[in-house]
DNA sequence: TTATCTTATATCTAACTGATATATATCACT
DNA sequence: AGTGATATATATCAGTTAGATATAAGATAA
């Protein structure tokens, strides 16, 4: 099972709808669908010429007034092919990393305090993500179903990080004192 | 903001508990904290050997008969320090690409049929481990409450996923016809 | 006037994944 | 006894990805 370019994938679904330059495609995803996906220069620019080398995609340049030239791109019958295919093909594992539950795990080595703080720091950020959800939400509801239940899901998963991290918290709050738990004296490698 | 090296905190977090070699490291990943991280021997390898040349952890060789000698690998103090600065630092903005979202994102591209099989399939997924986690979960209950509500996160995750799922199969299914609902039919390059 | 922001393409390094190489031991099945 | 699959164990490679930086000009703000 050799490891897939997604970036291709993003790109050809996103001038699906409508054609686009790199930064275009950047701001998009920014902007567009920041919450369950991120692209970078670094993969777009070169990823786009090789779709471009492949057929996949078209681009014609577009002058502007001091400003690099636009390469804006649209998609080709045979990129329309390649993209349904992959909607087709079966969701591709994917690989989780929680940097907060890295922490929390290891969090018998600083005091509680550090690990609740840390609890509260990203459940504010998802109460801030919320917030703009659901000011988001009545736009969401008149596009097509398939942009809807897209937000939806953002909106159910802060909601259930929120709710977690006040439980969490609560439960470390319970918890006998840990060896680290007052003012970590060093030292303890017996 | 420099992109931080993860796997060197993840190394210091499991070998902080006990001495561990590069395999038992993968294993205790895979096996023990695979639901919320995933680590590869190609960087743990390498990095094992970074960090005992920095002096974090310690490096002790056991013989085997036959199999490769075990390098086994245990935290100094330097390391621990290391570990506990790192526990301490806010968490880090965590990049989301979510296969499913994207893909439904562009569904109108394929039939209602395909979304909500992709969906299905998730599901499906996240009921599984649902199923595992609440058979580990009386034995979480009994260790320390900063490994426990790590479970707790898995368990809320996926019983949100599920929901959702249900949620959104059913906006789909009450969906007008799109374009490319019943057979496809190809062309649309007007 | 200086600074910073936005537009726009492009590239580099470091981080990371998945696959593969190497070599032995063990267990199940024939 | 022989075959194949799996587990132990270290190691590296090629392809993927993120984040930073380079370049350059116009727009906006301090």
């Amino acid at each position: 099972m050799k490891r897939e370019n997604m970036t291709r994938f993003a790109i050809l679904g996103l001038i699906s709808k409508q054609p686009m330059s790199g930064f275009d495609i950047k701001k998009a995803v920014d902007q567009g669908i920041g919450y369950f996906w991120n692209e970078s220069y670094g993969q777009l620019y070169p990823i786009l010429k090789t779709l471009a080398a492949e057929g996949l995609v078209e681009m014609a340049i577009e002058q502007t007034s001091g400003k690099p030239d636009r390469h804006v791109y649209s998609i080709t019958s045979t990129g329309l092919q390649e993209l349904r295919s992959w909607l087709m093909r079966p969701v591709e594992a994917q690989r989780v990393r929680n940097t907060l539950l890295l922490r929390l795990f290891f969090g018998d080595n600083v005091p509680t305090t550090v690990s609740i703080q840390q609890i509260e720091g990203v459940c504010n950020f998802s109460r801030g993500l919320l917030a703009q959800f659901e000011q988001l939400e009545p736009i969401f509801k008149q596009r097509p179903a398939f942009e809807y239940i897209t937000l939806m899901f953002g909106m159910t998963y802060h909601k259930t990080i929120v709710e977690w991290g006040e439980q969490a918290i609560q439960l470390l709050q319970q918890q006998p004192s840990t060896k680290s738990n007052k003012k970590q004296r060093s030292g303890r490698k017996s």
